[in-house]
DNA sequence: TAAGAATCAATCACATTCGATCATCAATCG
DNA sequence: CGATTGATGATCGAATGTGATTGATTCTTA
């Protein structure tokens, strides 16, 4: 039997909803657990498995029985502020939110003042964020439910109403809170980010980010590869107007290029094996 | 049995409503309360659940699973009463509670727009309340929570600071989004009602009381008859801002007396066999 | 307030699993 | 035919998960 016929059957042989374990693959393949092991660290590494201790687990949504190519990142549908709905998002490509999300707590300081703006990646952040003296001003109520618990955190809300939808509160008027509000940092997410600028696909929501956006000094938006280039329709602003954008390895050269050249820092956030494990529950 | 297995299964087994023990799963696990423990406190760390003393709880908006139903996260009624501990165990008088709640409820019609105050007596209500094209202005984190799910219902906040502990948001400064909202009706619970008028406890709840009744025609107030002449320190206001009271039959007639004298229109709630029954299920 | 019960975190011992290394074997190529 | 390459299987020390014990902490009840 060859590599790749192997690796097929393994592949379908991983049970969906639960954990197929080295043994079991050895009894059903007919070789030794060392080959398992190694099929098996090999198939994670080329993203078509979940590999875990004592065995594997079938990646959710991957349902392939021929062999699959190795990855350019397809395009998922994320955006909590499309149509899907909220939750479906965060479990979309959630190992590398979590690593963004984790290269953007690198900003955060004791004491910092910052404006985190609503999406499935800024609500991961707000989730791993530490109880440190921070103060928060958020449009999303689910980061303001995930900052419940986190005491020493000062969490500000901005006047408006409510957008079931998205779980966030938008400001019709302008806002004496917001006034008087000046955030050091603001993340923020998006549907899209092109050479004409950070993307979203809400009128609503793109007046409100602008408005947020004024009271910030550094703006860092968080998105990941898939969103690069991505196609969509409003602008919230220009390329200009971001400072940091934290993304993850399949940047291309090319857009880190123009990225770059518009005076953009661009981070490059590694998906650790803690992020895939945090996200295998799911 | 693998850990990713139990993780999942764990997850399955969580309820948003009530602590589910460690014994508890222990038992439909078959491994050990040492184990449990590390799981529940891995889990925690990695936001997949709330740690709490004893056990763990789901945390809302996070009850998609294996067999997850999709799209629309449906927020359950009551869900906030798990995800806020401190409510459950501050509902006490519940039965009394829901009864003086419906009789609130006889004041909405469909279009009003009202202030609900925080407390646990207006948070039995807004669970109660039907989904109609209400509009509410609110400061309380859990009965927006609640009302997140009446589609109908119009909801605004208004800017302000997160308080942990009440669970509300208070706003320090003149805010613009309150002084355009204009309520036909506010509902507002208390410590105390005497005859020096509404009495609270907090000092900034009393200033952010005093701004939202400026914005209300006819103030309605929710007090078991518990409250009524309860030592207290800080008045809100005296007896001639209040339009309504909604109490219990446990008013006494000295109390009705001195209530009525000064214009307000007293109404009895009737504690009915059902409100005592929904009241155990907390 | 104090005693008792429940829960917890820390730790140890044991079992499983892992990764690195090396030897073997088969296929390929000079 | 012999050498080289690459896959496989075996071995072993290291790492990790699990269960039990213990002492500390927290909650409850009197």
């Amino acid at each position: 039997m060859h590599l790749q016929d192997r690796w097929k059957l393994i592949i379908d042989e991983l049970n969906p909803d639960r954990v197929t374990s080295v043994d079991e693959l050895t009894a059903r393949l007919g070789v030794s657990p060392a080959t398992i092991r190694r099929d098996l660290n090999e198939l994670h590494e080329l993203g078509h498995l979940l590999r875990v201790r004592g065995g594997a687990m079938r990646i959710e949504g991957k349902h392939f029985t021929a062999k699959a190519e190795p990855k350019t990142p397809e395009f998922q549908t994320d955006s909590l502020i499309g149509q899907s709905s909220f939750l479906a998002s965060t479990i979309v490509n959630a190992p590398v939110k979590r690593a963004i999300a984790r290269a953007a707590l690198d900003f955060l300081k004791p004491g910092i003042s910052m404006i985190i703006d609503g999406g499935s990646t800024t609500y991961t952040m707000a989730n791993m964020m530490a109880n440190e003296p921070y103060h928060v001003l958020t449009t999303s109520i689910p980061i303001l439910q995930c900052l419940l618990d986190r005491s020493k955190v000062k969490v500000t809300l901005p006047g408006g109403e409510l957008f079931r939808e998205q779980r966030i509160i938008l400001n019709p008027y302008e806002d004496g809170m917001l006034q008087n509000f000046s955030a050091a940092k603001m993340f923020i997410g998006c549907q899209a980010l092109t050479r004409n600028g950070l993307m979203q696909s809400d009128t609503l929501l793109v007046q409100s980010e602008r408005r947020l956006m004024e009271r910030a000094d550094q703006v860092i938006v968080l998105a990941d590869s898939s969103k690069i280039d991505a196609p969509a329709s409003l602008s919230v602003c220009p390329l200009t107007a971001i400072d940091v954008v934290i993304t993850d390895e399949g940047l291309s050269d090319a857009a880190r290029e123009w990225l770059e050249h518009a005076g953009i820092e661009v981070r490059i956030a590694q998906v650790t094996a803690e992020d895939r494990k945090a996200s295998e529950v799911v």
